[in-house]
Formats: structure tokens, C-alpha cells, sequence
DNA sequence: TTACGTCGGGACGGGACCGTATCGTCGTAA
DNA sequence: TTACGACGATACGGTCCCGTCCCGACGTAA
């Protein structure tokens, strides 16, 4: 059934609304015996729980994170996620795998600078979110200790970050910008890592004003110089 | 006394010798009954709980540890180490704020380049033990949830990578290569994040061939151009 | 209309740690 | 020589979570 392959593209977004908007509010829930439901798994009660494992993941962490509270979160008994995922890592790494579907749009200015500039804001936006700074670094950790999350992890920066920057990379060597003989591997590393470093590692709360302009100038210069 | 301080400066890079090299060994600890102590904390126990205490949390993470864990590991009691911390956030604090002492010489080759790489060698070989690469992405993760944490890391980072790198900056600065007016803290995201993008978040397990050296030329290309 | 299967709730035994306390052992400093 | 206190070991009650099971209530699809 399609169904279940809906829930991945369709749902998700809605979590991430979610996540962002209701972080702070915490919600009453005050369904004493909520309308029970059929013989089919309700769609609400799925989403509400990939909004509990936000922010449950942002508030303790993948490892401190049970599925008593993350069930407690949603309101939901735990029976309606064991029914959906057989594990805290199957339930992560499904919501990881669909974050990774998010297809970023490259941007095409017409210079490796102003693509770069670009892509910082849209990156910068994104990590601004405090429960994205938090998840992010989380899982990254968890990355090292687990196999599976860290493939699930490498696909979604794969599919996003990364792949937007490589067709930036792309263009610019199309126009004549880079040589085209440059290491891909270390010019992503010098496109990616300094705001991530800013944003994630340091967890500068706000970026002063002309920061993102100098940085993807700065990191064209670079780029050239390879 | 200042037998306690001195643990501070002596005990933990013997820590660090041996978390690097018995990471592997199992170590039989046969003892049964070893040689009791007197009234005086032994220090052979401290240096074993600190050492556990960096096999745990590069083997499960801060989040998972255990003072039962980190007791079994040392073959000591927990007595042991509750005598010497109160809890598991002490002892890691402890621990992390002892490594922010290990002083990082500046390097002066007298370019700004020549300074870069000779930072990415000394970064890169810390980075590359697989302890380091497993506890820092872990603790990092923890600060943006423990401010604790955040402060006594902040504080490594200051006295280690950025206090070396802000030095060699200054030194550009005044031979003239760089602009005084500089964005200090951007320049430092764009030495530190690359090489902290490729070692710790993609986990690249090695660096091909004229890696470092490009990434030097690049980044000071890139400062200049500020 | 009816059987099916999800719903929240709750109880189950089991396991891991918590932080504290109390042993007998034993080496050192007074 | 002696009193002190750290040592490993063990046990304690308490908390949290695991994964499973059963329950009565409920609504939908056959």
C-alpha cells in the first residue's frame, strides 16, 4: 500500500512545522480517552509521534531517549509506537531517512560567490532552528558509535548540503571559475565546514551582520587558489 | 595540599599515553584482593578512574555512562570514585577542564601558510586517534544541553585550537599579510571548520596526499581576501 | 451488521543504575 | 604501636525503562 511510503514525504514536513511552532508551547493534552480508533493505523497518531521523537531528541538526546517518553510526549501508549517501529533506531533512522527526501533547489547566480551566498543563508536559516543545532550534533555522535545511523546520516548531507554544493562546484568549473582539476572532497570541506563549525560547534547565537557576504567571499578566494 | 592539584597537570597525560595505547587491550585485571590502600587517596585508583572514564565515554558516551560502568572498568569499587566526585557531571568536568591545560605551542614559520599547515599537521594527528574523534563530537553534543559542559569546552577550545590560531592571525597581521581589520572570529571559523568538517562530522578515516597543504594555501587565500 | 484491528491504559517481570551504608582488610602517618 | 581512613565487596530501597500482554472502547471496511 502506499500508504506507508506517503507518511515519509507527506508527514514529515508537517513534523518539522511542528517542531519549529510548538516547541515552547506545552500543550495541555488533556484527551482523557481520546475517539479510539479502526482497524487501520491512524495518521494522526503516527505524526504525533515523529513530533514527540523531535523534540524528545532535542531535549535529552538520542541516547537518554526511551520510547515510554516519547510516547508520554504524544500522548499516545506505548503500544501505538511499538506497533509502528520496532525500535528506537528504527524509528530514527525512518525519520532521518525521509529529512534526507528534503531536495534543496541549487542556486544558480551566475557566480561561484553569489551561489555560495546563497547557500549560506539557506544553511544558516536551517542550523538557526535550536532544535536542528540540537539534533544535528546528537546524532552526529551517535554517528560514530552506530553503523546505521551514520549511513542514514552520510545519505541525508549527501542529498543535501553536500549535493547542493557540488553543483555549485559544478558550475563554477563549467564557467571557467575553477580549475577543473580540483580535489571535489577538500572544496566541500572548505564550502561546509566553517559555518557549521560557527554554527554547531562554537553555538554562536546570531551572526553579525555582513558575515555570510564575507564568508562565501572569502571561500570563493579559496576555492580558486586550488 | 597540593597533591590534589598536581593531579590536574601530571596524572591526565599519562591518561591520555594510556587511553591511546591500552584502548585496545582488554587487560585481564586478575586482581583479587589487590593491596589495600591507607588513609590517603592512592593515586595509582585515580589514574585508573580517569582512564576508565575516557574508554567509557569513547565507548557508550556521556549520556549512557555509568559510575557503575566507569568502576567496573577501573576494577575499583564505586566508593572509589564517589569518594573522589560527586557525580558523573564532576568527574567529566574534571577531566575535560585537566586537557584544556595542555598548552599548544604557536608555530612560526614566518608565513601565514607555512603557520596554517603546521596547525593542520599537529590538529590532524590529535583528530585521527579514534578516542579523541569519538569523545569530542560526544561532548560537544552534550554542551548544547549542559551549560556546564559548554563553558568547560569553550574553555578547552580557547586554550587549544583558537588560542593557536589566533596567534598565528596576529602574527600575519603585524608581517602585513593580512589585513588588520579583519573579522577575527570569522577567520577563525575558516581555519578550524574545514578540517573539523572532514575529520569529525564526514569521518573521512584518512587524508589523501597533499591534502593538508592544500587546505593551508586555500584558507590563507581565503584570509587574504577579507 | 459484524468481525477486525487500532486505540489508550495499565500491569507484568526483568534489568540497569542510582546514591548510601556497612562490612573486614590493610597500609601509612602520627 | 596505634588510630585513621581508603580499599573492594556487597547489599539496600528506589527509580526508570524495557518489551510483552491483556483489557474494554471504538470505528471502519467488508
Amino acid at each position: 500500500m502506499a500508504a506507508s511510503e506517503r507518511n515519509r514525504f507527506v508527514v514529515t514536513p508537517l513534523c518539522l512545522a511542528r517542531m519549529t511552532t510548538n516547541a515552547d508551547e506545552p500543550q495541555p493534552r488533556p484527551r482523557r480517552r481520546a475517539p479510539a480508533g479502526a482497524a487501520v493505523l491512524r495518521e494522526d497518531v503516527t505524526e504525533a509521534i515523529r513530533a514527540a521523537v523531535f523534540e524528545e531528541l532535542a531535549a535529552v538526546g538520542y541516547a537518554r531517549m526511551s520510547i515510554e517518553g516519547i510516547a508520554r510526549r504524544a500522548g499516545v501508549g506505548k503500544t501505538a509506537v511499538y506497533r509502528r517501529w520496532r525500535s528506537k533506531l528504527h524509528l530514527v533512522l525512518d525519520i532521518v531517512s525521509a529529512l534526507a527526501v528534503q531536495g534543496l533547489p541549487a542556486p544558480d547566480t551566475g557566480s561561484l560567490e553569489g551561489d555560495l551566498r546563497l547557500l549560506y543563508e539557506v544553511t544558516s536559516r536551517a542550523l538557526r532552528h535550536p532544535v536542528a543545532s540540537q539534533i544535528i550534533p546528537d546524532l552526529q555522535a551517535e554517528a560514530a558509535r552506530n553503523p546505521d545511523i551514520a549511513e542514514a546520516m552520510q545519505k541525508a548531507l549527501r542529498e543535501g548540503q553536500d549535493g547542493v554544493a557540488s553543483r555549485i562546484l559544478a558550475a563554477a568549473a563549467e564557467r571557467g571559475e575553477l580549475s577543473a582539476a580540483v580535489d571535489t572532497d577538500l572544496a566541500l570541506d572548505l564550502i561546509s565546514g566553517p559555518l557549521y563549525w560557527r554554527s554547531v560547534v562554537i553555538r554562536s547565537p546570531k551572526l553579525p551582520k555582513g558575515y555570510l557576504g564575507a564568508l562565501a567571499r572569502a571561500t570563493a578566494e579559496g576555492l580558486k587558489a586550488l
